[in-house]
RNA sequence: GCUCCUAUCGUCUAGAGGCCUAGGACGGAGCCCUCUCAAGGCUUAAACCCGGGUUCGAAUCCCGGUAGGAGCGCCA
């Protein structure tokens, strides 16, 4: 039997991080056995659900390049569906009516806490033989609910967490439709994923204790259970559990950060799952080597240190072409033409090994494309004061005659400067870094000129010659 | 409260009874290299939650604590 996993978020907020790991899992599990991912949409609680979130979750799927193998399904449209097996299960005797008001119930909850016992619901309207029920209410739209079989046990053969043993009579009988005949979450998923094939149920261990009433349910409609694998949460760096208050990122923030795509991936995808020593993994090696055998059924902390590490490794370690329109991204975003300077290829090969992220590239970077409009005052106040006139000057005057523009020829240059006037490479290097960077730090110094061009790299050591000039004698 | 889950360096983890003097990675510290920042190379500190068993032998198996967490809706 061929695979089919199902990735199934409630459109109530963005995609975040926890989720894309799970939606990440499913996907590599799908496509390591040849089989299919499905990106379904748990809607059925119209209150909580908006386009807005559907649109985001869209957004940062297709970001991750994490691509459903069917067009999306909407739960919202599968409405006549349910309605047809909820009235299967009240002709079968699975499910019944239960009239019980919600304030009813609410008192219930609260004898019950009193009582220091779980709530859970009594059963008052479940028929049983020879059980007498009450006479149902006029003008109460009842609720429908499942008649959870009472004996013996459920047991959940988790594929990461190992084997769960419930016992039946801890398992209440939930409500499958509310009063105005809208399914609910439990139910819908069963029928759902009986109906569309899923073999193995990937998703956050906050559902261990939905399984075993749905592992009923499909038992109850003639089906045989899916494989399930629970997925442990992920953490704040301080341990705390992630929420919209507390640090949870939707994972287009990872974006605006600076992450590729498949860096994220490769994190999240080492976050909880580990294949002996290897840290990195091309989408190809997740795909053949991801499986649940080491998947830690414990919580991880999300560390940004390690992810800035692995982000790191990718932007050396990736084909230039590949993140560059990404690159190109983060530059405009900065308010900066990428058409007016450089290739970005070219500047990311030399700006990688000095950049985490491609949001610190583009700051990095932005000098290659825009005017320096103002040096960093501590750089300029110790690079550019008036001794560096005569240095700028000699500059100007060995580029402005250079034959070829090309980095050994600059590299000449620079330490003809040097030896000329007596100083260390870096006493030339650094007024020049400051000139036509604005700051102390920048690629190797004959790459630099070479990116930036002779042009713009004469006019930017003129200007700073006429600071140095007006610069104050070095102290 | 009840049910369920979890527990190895600060963090992510390796570990399937002897290969463990507990390995790797991030981060930290130090040194080397160096035109800046990096990158790179080398070195280094750092962990089996506690207590009982089982066994010739336990990080690994069992039991009990402890500490975290999840769930207990006409939410998903």
């Amino acid at each position: 039997m061929s695979v089919v996993t199902r990735f199934a978020p409630s459109p109530t907020g963005f995609l975040h991080i926890g989720g894309a790991r799970t939606a990440l899992f499913s996907y590599l599990y799908a496509k390591r056995f040849g089989g299919k991912f499905l990106l379904r949409i748990e809607d059925t609680d119209r209150e909580r659900s908006t386009q807005e979130a559907v649109d985001a979750i869209f957004e940062g799927m297709a970001w991750l390049g994490l691509k459903s193998d069917f067009e999306e399904i909407y739960q919202t449209q599968r409405f006549d569906r349910y309605a047809a097996v909820i009235q299967d299960m009240l002709a079968a005797g699975t499910a019944y009516h239960c009239y019980a008001s919600r304030e009813e119930l609410d008192a219930m909850r609260a004898e019950q806490q009193a009582r220091k016992e779980k709530p859970r619901y009594d059963g008052r309207w479940r028929p049983e033989p020879g059980k007498v029920l009450p006479e149902p209410p006029v003008g109460i739209k009842p609720v429908v609910r499942f008649k959870n079989p009472q004996d013996g046990e459920v047991v959940l053969d988790d594929l990461i967490k190992g084997r769960i043993v419930f016992a039946s009579e801890e398992l209440d009988d939930l409500i499958i439709a509310r009063g105005d005949g809208v399914p609910t979450y439990n139910f819908c998923v069963v029928v759902d994923d009986m109906d569309m094939g899923i073999t193995h149920v990937i998703r956050g261990d906050d559902h261990v204790n939905n399984t075993p009433r749905q592992i009923q349910m499909i038992r109850a409609l003639g089906g045989t259970p899916p494989k399930y694998a629970h997925v442990s949460m992920i953490l704040g760096s301080d341990g705390a559990k992630l929420s919209k208050r507390h640090g949870a990122l939707g994972v287009m923030e990872y974006r605006a950060m600076g992450f590729t795509p498949d860096a994220i991936l490769n994190y999240l995808v080492r976050l909880g799952w580990s294949h002996g020593d290897q840290e990195l993994f091309t989408r190809e090696e997740m795909i053949e080597k991801f499986d649940f055998d080491h998947v830690s059924a414990a919580p991880a902390r999300f560390d940004m240190e390690k992810a800035y590490w692995v982000s790191h490794q990718y932007l050396k370690a990736v084909e230039p072409a590949v993140i560059a329109p990404e690159f190109d991204w983060h530059l405009r975003r900065q308010g900066v033409d990428p058409a007016n300077g450089p290739a970005l290829e070219d500047v990311i090969v030399q700006q990688r090994e000095r950049c985490r992220t491609l949001l610190e590239m583009a700051e990095k970077s932005k000098f290659f494309y825009a005017e320096v409009d103002a040096y960093n005052e501590k750089d300029a106040a110790k690079h550019l004061a008036a001794k560096a006139k005569p240095v700028l000057d000699a500059l100007i005057d060995g580029l402005t005659g250079l034959a070829h523009w090309q980095a050994p020829d600059i590299h000449g240059v620079v330490h003809a400067v040097a030896e000329q006037l007596g100083l260390k490479l870096g006493d030339v290097a650094q007024p020049i870094r400051v000139a036509v960077s604005g700051a102390a730090v920048s690629p190797p110094i004959d790459q630099t000129l070479f990116l930036l061009g002779r042009t713009a790299t004469l006019a930017r050591l003129a200007a700073a010659a006429v600071h140095a000039a007006k610069a104050a004698p070095a102290s």
